[in-house]
RNA sequence: GGGCGGUUAGCUCAGGGGUAGAGCACCGGUUUUACACACCGGCUGUCACAGGUUCAAAUCCUGUACCGCCCACCA
């Protein structure tokens, strides 16, 4: 029991800690626990697929927020589940029916649903797997889908209740539509790319007489839906032509040529085509003329039966042709290249097609208002905060929702029309039969997917009831997420959650990086790049991955995940196991609590040194997870560990722990606790392995009780705080010095090549009283790490060509090197130290000689640029003698 | 067309008015019984460029170049 296994072996011990923790309920909320609450819901993913290295970070930090609070005392509920995501997961399901040589229509939609939840099960399977792999500690007692009954029936709610007070509506608008997907898409699920095309000049000639009017357009297919030319009212070069009537090629339609002021004179000839089937502009100034809508372009993206000619070709096959017959008719001017922004669906990737129908739209603004004021009054707060402006912009221009889908797989919506009376009712539940007594056919289509996760922080604490959950952990505390879905998924979850609940969602939103490969390129499948978490933590461990990405996160900033860093906390992971080892050897198996600390006065100076560090790491823990700075958090962590208590004190304290009982004990007393501390410090960023280390060491009872009462568990073990006992300015100053000494003999031995196990002695020489006191003290420590049999203090050293002198401080080292000493090197080593501090120390006289520098800096900078200046001046001074020396 | 971010050691990145850091890589040395995924030591930079503010600029301001992202109904 008292033991680690020589390597540490993640594949055997994340598991069983996960299921240990699921076992004592260790994530589990309480809302009867009396202890604060601190509250998230977790970003749900996509129940289609898997998890990508972007999921893995979005639950790698708020699970170090959650395990950080958690241990801090808060009663922390950390929400999770899984969104249905409508188009994406049923695109899935079609592209294996496709597989099988099938379409949606051959199953029908109740066995098309049938095969989606089956999918979606197993889906649903992977990802909580891996969400255990990666350790993400969520209450699973809480897990919501988007698609359960309680959440559909807040769906309802949200949607009839809007549709009472006016704030939902259908009607028959110009949306923008996948031929693929076959559905409408809101704006947001279009993606625009600059592409480059060409800007086809078309002749369309007058009605009467002779002429010609040209026109300038990017898709010509659509011409074939013309309804008129419009030119700007202004423009002299057509007042004559409003009002007169062109005919449209081919089709052979009358088309009025209007004056509208949106028309630019500097486009193309200033007079353009009015199409207003198939263009958001030209639909709107149709509305202001009157025109007719026409339209050439079905819901499979194919020509309509109104497009003449090429009716049933599909839309880009009918430009080519199109094109080829207006050329051969003498109807094109000109072809110029023209790069413009295209629209693709996000979810496949098809050119989307503007086009008329009717859709359920929600009429944004008022809900958009709350939004902003929330945001305005800082009831909730974005970091980093530029994200504000970001999502105040949006939120300002934003345009009414179109929130029907023509799938399967969904929430349908909650709408029924009588084929009798024409009657629309929306209500909660089915309606049997129209008040006039005719049947009632429910609506078709479904809702958008964010729409249901817009409801995510109240519909999964039960709302539209009041639970205890829901009043005591909404509004949410905080919430982390890509900033790749602030306008899908935090924009809608503030107007909605302030509109039903009267409070914002959540008090902080985090925005999270996203992570490229470790050339900073965006991971994809083509290029090759994609990382896959799941393997990474098959390779080095869940552990060093989380700790990885914590460390990688600076705010605001992609996070190129770096082969070298990834390498660099497996190390670090593996030099901890080591350290704890190391650490158990020397605990007895009889010692089954952790001993307190030995009073402070009757330890040596190291032990004090690091509880004093260990204190100050506390600090700087708190505040710079305050700040959500998890990076600057890792990296303290990291140095720390490695470099300040596993490189010094463990070195230093080495013989105590080998020596007398009683020194031993103490050291061993001392040791724990250090050891305790610094694991739950780092409990947060890797649970796995300080769990296994922590149950290993000898516990205090009361510490880390598990609600179940079953067991302990470091999750439950409250977060170190700052010990201002362990306050010790003194130590840190001796252990400065110590360092300085010891380090400056090694680099001698190493520039010298003075084998490690070859003793040596030094000299101190000039050091004032205290200094040398101080090192007499702690000479045997010194002599060990130095690698030095003694050191003599002595005021007058007598020279000696084999002897190698360093400035140390304001006092000299002299180390005998009978032999192996070569004065030239000596000389070019003395020579190059001295060069640089003459040139530090130029500069610092040339800002004290500086008036006003002297009378215009602040009067410390001022001071202790003068100390340096002196310490530096007394340095030279001592170089130049050796030199001296040297030479002659 | 608007907006935002970046440019710091060979690589990946911190820092952010007082003269530059980490990890990896590199060079040299070590079987010091916790760790070679280690230990000890060392090397490395006109902080993209040009102006400006300041006693002082890698850091603040302006502009330029390049890279990246977001938003956008000019055909």
């Amino acid at each position: 029991m008292r033991e680690l296994s020589k390597v540490f072996d993640h594949a055997a011990v994340d598991p069983k800690w996960y299921a240990y923790w699921e076992k004592v309920g260790a994530f589990l909320a309480d809302p009867e626990s009396g202890r604060p609450p601190f509250s998230m819901v977790l970003p749900p993913p996509n129940v289609t697929g898997w998890l990508h290295i972007g999921h893995a970070l979005n639950q790698t930090i708020p699970d170090v927020v959650a395990r950080w609070k958690r241990m801090q005392g808060f009663d922390v509920l950390w929400l999770p589940g899984t969104d249905h995501a409508g188009i994406a997961t049923q695109n899935v399901v079609e592209q294996q029916l496709a597989a099988e040589g099938k379409s949606r229509h051959d199953l029908g939609r109740e066995a098309f649903e049938a095969r989606v939840w089956k999918w979606v099960e197993r889906s649903h399977g992977t990802i909580t797997s891996q969400m255990r792999k990666l350790g993400s500690s969520v209450d699973w007692s809480r897990e919501r889908f988007t698609l359960d009954e309680n959440l559909s029936r807040a769906v309802r709610r949200v949607f009839v209740s809007l549709y009472s007070e006016g704030l939902i509506y259908r009607g028959t608008y110009l949306v923008s539509w996948c031929p693929r997907c076959r559905t409408a898409l809101s704006d947001l699920e279009v993606e625009h790319q600059q592409t480059r095309g060409s800007l086809y000049y078309i002749r369309y000639p007058h009605v009467d007489g002779d002429g010609v009017v040209v026109v300038a357009t990017t898709r010509p297919e659509t011409m074939l839906g013309d309804t008129a030319v419009a030119v700007h009212p202004d423009d002299e070069r057509y007042r004559t032509l409003v009002g007169k009537m062109l005919r449209l090629p081919v089709i052979g339609r009358e088309l009025p040529v209007i004056a509208d002021r949106f028309v630019d004179p500097e486009f193309g000839t200033g007079a353009v085509k009015v199409t207003p089937a198939h263009d958001p502009n030209d639909f709107e100034m149709g509305r202001r003329h009157d025109l007719a809508q026409v339209s050439v372009i079905d819901e499979d993206g194919r020509m309509s039966k109104d497009a003449g000619p090429y009716a049933g070709h599909d839309r880009m096959a009918a430009r080519k042709a199109l094109v080829a017959a207006l050329e051969a008719n003498g109807l094109v001017e000109r072809v110029e290249d023209h790069e413009h922004a295209v629209g693709h669906c996000q979810r496949c990737g098809t050119v989307v097609e503007p086009r008329l129908s009717t859709q359920w739209f929600v009429r944004i603004k008022p809900l958009a208002a709350r939004a902003l004021a929330a945001v305005a009054d800082g009831h909730t707060r974005f970091v980093p905060e530029n994200w504000t402006k970001i999502y105040n912009d949006w939120m300002t221009n934003i345009h009414d929702w179109c929130i029907s889908r023509q799938l399967w797989w969904g929430h349908r919506i909650p709408a029924w029309y009588c084929d009798a009376c024409d009657e629309t009712m929306v209500t909660e539940s089915a309606p049997n039969v129209c008040a006039c007594g005719g049947t009632l056919r429910q609506d078709t289509d479904v809702l958008d997917t964010w729409f249901s996760s817009g409801l995510w922080p109240f519909s999964t604490m039960g709302w539209p009831d009041d639970t205890p959950d829901l009043r005591r952990y909404y509004p949410t505390t905080l919430l982390i997420t890509a900033h790749d879905i602030i306008f899908f998924w935090v924009a809608r979850m503030m107007m909605l959650g302030l509109w039903f609940k009267q409070d914002v969602p959540f008090r902080a939103v985090y925005i999270t990086s996203l992570v490229r490969d470790e050339h900073g390129q965006k991971m994809a499948k083509m290029k090759g790049n994609v990382v896959d978490p799941v393997e990474l933590m098959e390779k080095i461990g869940a552990d060093a991955f989380r700790f990885t990405l914590a460390a990688l996160a600076s705010p605001g900033m992609d996070i190129s995940l770096s082969e070298g860093r990834l390498q660099a906390y497996r190390q670090f992971i593996n030099k901890i196991w080591n350290v704890s080892r190391f650490v158990l050897l020397y605990v007895p198996e009889t010692l089954a609590t952790r001993p307190a600390v030995p009073p402070l006065e009757t330890l040596d100076v190291i032990h004090r040194w690091m509880l004093h560090r260990s204190s100050a790491l506390a600090r700087e823990l708190d505040t710079a997870l305050d700040e959500y700075r998890f990076d600057v958090a890792a990296d303290r962590l990291y140095h720390f560990f490695w470099h300040e208590y596993a490189d010094w004190y463990i070195e230093l304290i080495k013989p105590e722990l080998q020596g007398a009982a009683a020194t031993r004990d103490r050291a061993i007393a001392v040791l724990l606790e250090l050891h305790d501390r610094v694991l739950r410090m780092l409990h947060p960023f890797i649970p796995f392995v300080t769990e296994e280390i922590w149950q290993a060491l000898p516990q205090r009872p009361e510490d880390g009780r598990a609600p179940d009462g079953s067991g302990q568990t470091i999750t439950r073990a409250p977060f170190p705080t700052p010990v201002p006992e362990w306050t010790d300015d003194e130590a840190v100053a001796t252990l400065r010095l110590l360092q300085d000494v010891i380090t400056a003999v090694r680099t001698v031995r190493s520039e010298w090549g003075v084998p490690p196990a070859q003793k040596i002695t030094a000299v101190v020489q000039g050091a004032d009283t205290a200094t040398a006191d101080t090192l007499r003290v702690h000479l045997s420590k010194v002599t060990r790490l130095a690698g030095l049999t003694t050191v003599d203090f002595l005021d007058d050293v007598p020279r000696s060509p084999d002897t190698v002198r360093r400035v140390v401080r304001d006092f000299e080292l002299h180390v005998p090197l009978a032999g192996v000493v070569d004065r030239e090197k000596e000389t070019e080593r003395v020579t190059r130290k001295l060069s640089k501090i003459v040139k530090q120390r130029r500069g610092l006289q040339a800002r004290l000689s500086n008036e006003a520098f002297l009378s215009r800096a602040d009067p410390d900078v001022v001071r202790d640029t003068r100390e340096l200046e002196r310490e530096i001046g007394q340095r030279q001074e001592k170089l130049e003698h050796i030199l001296a020396e040297l030479a002659s």
